[in-house]
DNA sequence: GGCTTTTATGCAAACGTTTACGTAAATAAA
DNA sequence: TTTATTTACGTAAACGTTTGCATAAAAGCC
């Protein structure tokens, strides 16, 4: 029968609720002894100590908060699984909130938690614009660590992946292939991370002496359906001969659209994404792929929460920058 | 500048803790002005309740746990964002427990939830034997409502998709495809949820006078290679025309023996599994699946649990059953 | 054996809320 | 006008921990 609390077990024992506490945290000040007595009836007892009551009294929540788009998004889930490890060998506990991509939402979550209910936060933002000040003021408030999807106006601890050097890479693939006239799909293009892989994709057609042409480069919406059409018109309008997308999302809106206009992939348009699906390889065409180490990226940026909250971090406003692979696979001919 | 508390907005207001506190909460007791009055206040200085504080004093976390066996599922993520729609709506947190098919962290993650850190949990058990009186104990701390991998051994709330009944007609669609050599790929079969997906599959084999064959029924283990290797031993042993997966991780494997055997999916060997995918359209070949609706699911058991909490539930046991729905493509011929 | 130091424990306050109970003033009922 | 009721607020206890301080006993020192 549970919730047995501290008072009912010092009762127990015969002690004060002061020595049980300290012997149930393994203080100096307690003989082995009276440690032994009190550990053992714990046990029996399953006493489990008050969250909250503790976290009250020692301002430690124990917990941290994961803000991110979406969670149906292997990115994403990757993510949370490394970072759910790490609080894991902390004895911490993860709240997840999903912000569907409104940052009023994600400012809104990130103002409740500033109450005490988390230690720290990690956050990977929304794309739609965001007013930074709103940031700032929680970053004075409580540590954050900002993952792959990070603001380049705030100075913050971050962890990205080489999304530039990723994004040249790809496109100098496609040119390698024989791409002429490269589409991009841009996406999160008020953040750094999608201003560096857009930068990287122009700096790829310019070292490469490939014409840039505004008409190639087309924003995402929210929206599968609203994307597929769009690229529909762009291959319609523009018949580039290989794509590269910004983000996982707009992978399959390509494979629709070709398959409808009846382009063959890589034949008629390459194609290569960021992506981590594990089921790019399968896909038909097998898909080509910019793959972020999601797991390590949440392993990465958790143990460094966790480094700032045990006081042992001393870069305030470091970025850690994991490498991204590409897998060149039929998409893009191989 | 945050973390003001209910004694300093008090002060600043010349008021007693109690009125602030139940203005905020909008009691009757208050008049309209000095509830203006405190509302404006807080919202100013930017006030927010401390949860510990008030987790304590009002015994509620107004806290969710989801405890699933991994956020790196299709079905679970989209189970999640259901779950945290809903959450969402009651403006409760979500925690997220990961057990990796361990039975012992799953029983030990729900212990230590027993001291109030939630106010109940959303559970889709390991696919590991469980002690299911470690359970029961649990469920008489805690409202639990178990969702898809529910024990059938314990009586309580539980939300299921139609099991049997799915199994049954994929089964029946492969055989109405022509398959007369049926392999079953087993997995949690010591839930009821595996249970009754296997009964589905002998039901609709016997019923179409079907011979089954013991040497074509495989148990899945929890490792993707393992996998690969056995259904590879299965193809080449007892030369199946018709493969039916109980859950979406053998889906891939065998895809990836086929390949590795030259047997051509749907020619040589039908495939239907169990499956969230959203790439199955776009899978060389498309993949037939029997899918759970995940999103809804997570919203169902959630909703359950919150009617639970607000002590609007009368059916203690009951279990809601939701419909799969198979979806015909390549892979059994279509 | 008297002194200081160490060891092991207890007392009580504090964390920031919520809420039962009390009460004074205002209003309604008689 | 007297009494009963309602309204609006305050007092203080409680939730279950943690921890600074006090203290008694034991041990060490000369």
């Amino acid at each position: 029968m549970g919730n047995i609390n501290l008072k009912e077990l010092a009762l127990a024992l015969n002690l004060s609720t002061a020595t049980v506490s300290r012997a149930l945290r393994d203080s100096h000040e307690i003989s082995t002894e009276t440690k032994k007595k009190v550990l053992e009836l714990a046990k029996k007892l399953n006493y489990e100590p008050n969250p909250s009551a503790s976290n009250l009294r020692s301002q430690k929540s124990k917990t941290i908060a994961v803000i991110i788009p979406e969670v149906t998004n292997n990115f994403f889930s990757q993510a949370i699984n490394g970072i759910e490890e790490i609080a894991r060998q902390h004895d911490y506990h993860v709240l997840i909130y999903q912000t569907h991509e409104n940052s009023e939402l994600e400012i809104a979550f990130m103002r409740r938690l500033l109450s005490g209910r988390v230690d720290g936060i990690l956050i990977s933002v929304a794309s739609e614009t965001n007013d930074d000040q709103d940031f700032k003021d929680i970053l004075n408030e409580l540590p954050v660590v900002f993952f792959d999807r990070v603001n380049e106006n705030i100075d913050a601890v971050k962890v990205t992946t080489d999304d530039y050097e990723s994004t040249y890479k790809a496109t100098t693939h496609l040119i390698e292939c024989g791409c002429r006239k490269i589409a991009y799909l841009m996406a999160l293009n008020n953040l750094s991370t999608g201003k560096k892989r857009f930068a990287g994709y122009l700096a790829a057609m310019k070292d490469n002496n490939v014409t840039e042409n505004e008409a190639l480069i087309i924003p995402d919406s929210n929206n599968d359906d609203d994307n597929y059409t769009h690229i529909k018109k762009l291959l319609l309008d523009e018949k580039p001969d290989g794509i590269i997308t910004s983000i996982e999302n707009l992978a399959l809106p390509c494979y629709y659209a070709c398959r409808d206009l009846k382009l063959n992939i890589p034949r008629d348009v390459k194609l290569i994404s960021f992506s981590n699906l594990k089921t790019a390889p399968l896909l038909n065409p097998s898909l080509s792929t910019i793959t972020q180490p999601a797991f390590e990226m949440g392993k990465e940026a958790a143990s460094i929460l966790f480094k700032i909250l045990n006081k042992k971090y001393f870069e305030p406003n470091e970025t850690l920058v994991l490498k991204s692979v590409i897998i060149k696979r039929e998409s893009t001919g191989f």
